[in-house]
DNA sequence: GGCAATGTCTACCAATTGGTAGAGAAATTT
DNA sequence: AAATTTCTCTACCAATTGGTAGACATTGCC
């Protein structure tokens, strides 16, 4: 088998690299260990990719578009206010069950000296931009609570983030996190973004 | 100067590995590159610490050591509800701006796939243990919002460490964050969290 | 069938990695 | 002052790293 199909090699050597350089960072993958997870030789990854750096920039680029990705369509249903929120953490969520790998790089790549600081950094940079735009929006229009929506953004982030990760380092332990426990999870994390997020005391419940 | 001194040089090494280990990770930290950082050379390293994997643990127990000390010296006032909660995160954000390395490791140790995945996890799980309880108990008094104590755990400690890693961010790019800018950053989280946990709506300002 | 393009491989390579062996200087003990 | 301990160094080493050169097989085109 020689010089055949070659078509996938491409896509299969950016999947396993994704994992890889979300799991153990871009300095502890090495070429070697990637070919072998493939069944292929390093060389053929260097044909595909000049270089270990163009691989994870092609990567992070990757995964990039998957992220816009499932923004886009979570935005996509033109929602306003905390249903907006929600919608979008719904969606993050979702990516993080079963495309775990794609946070496990944002994690890697948001690192101060990750090799490609800036990289995932311009090309999130309209995501960033157009959530900040969202919350300035709805802050003003009274359906959030009124702060520095980049500080806001912050946090949100943050905590969702901090959530997804929480779910792979449970993984990784050995405890598969059942889909009930993913479900207390988002639901939990919902209830503390709609608590720091109402803009106002919720009026009591009708009697 | 040969075989003298000595004594601070365990210290020194410490310390600078703390740091490069949290800006560059275990795998993209060299003994080699750590000597030369030092002004030594790495059989030196290798005479205080037998391995690498050594030395990291130690860094790792040290800096559990400030931790600890942190929460331990906040948690001193025995205060309650929200301004022990504000205490603690002024606290963090204190030693976040002294010792920003010490985040940045604990970082580096909480990926799935670090070498001591577990080791943080155990020297830090007495900490972790008293804060649940202690929501657990402020829970049951009604002074936080009652919800999942593990789960809010989380939150809080997601957007806490998203927040100080942030500066560390804006400094690598190059923006010295202000006394100013990390005040305020300070001071937005705080709301967020306090939006986040207050129990029940605040009673409207006497009029 | 010949031939160029494509894709994967074997064979190397220089540099770097974590680590060992042991020499030798200074400080401490006797 | 001799001996011992403590500390740092020079000199190596095998393994691994990212990367180059080029052989060779397959495919599709003429």
């Amino acid at each position: 088998m020689r010089g055949v199909a070659g078509s996938d090699t491409r896509r299969r050597i950016l999947d396993t690299a994704l994992t890889a350089f979300g799991r153990d960072g871009y300095a502890g993958t090495s070429l070697d260990g990637l070919a072998a997870e493939l069944g292929i030789r390093k060389q053929t990854i260097l044909y595909w990719f000049p270089s270990k750096l163009d691989l994870f920039e092609a990567v992070v680029d990757d995964a990039a578009v998957d992220l816009a990705d499932a923004f886009d369509e979570a935005a996509a249903g033109g929602l306003a206010g905390l249903d907006q929120v929600q919608a979008i953490v719904d969606r993050v969520f979702r990516l993080a069950v079963h495309r775990p790998q794609v946070l496990g790089l944002v994690r890697e790549v948001t690192r101060p000296e990750s090799p490609t600081a800036s990289r995932l950094g311009t090309r999130i940079r309209p995501l960033y931009d157009r959530a900040r735009d969202f919350l300035t929006r709805e802050m003003e229009a009274g359906r959030i609570r009124r702060s520095d929506p980049a500080m806001l953004l912050l946090s949100l982030y943050s905590a969702v983030v901090g959530m997804v990760t929480e779910l792979e380092v449970q993984r990784t332990v050995g405890f598969e996190p059942t889909l009930r426990s993913t479900v207390m999870r988002r639901r939990e994390l919902m209830r503390f973004l709609r608590a720091a997020l109402t803009p106002e005391p919720p009026p009591p419940a009708a009697p």
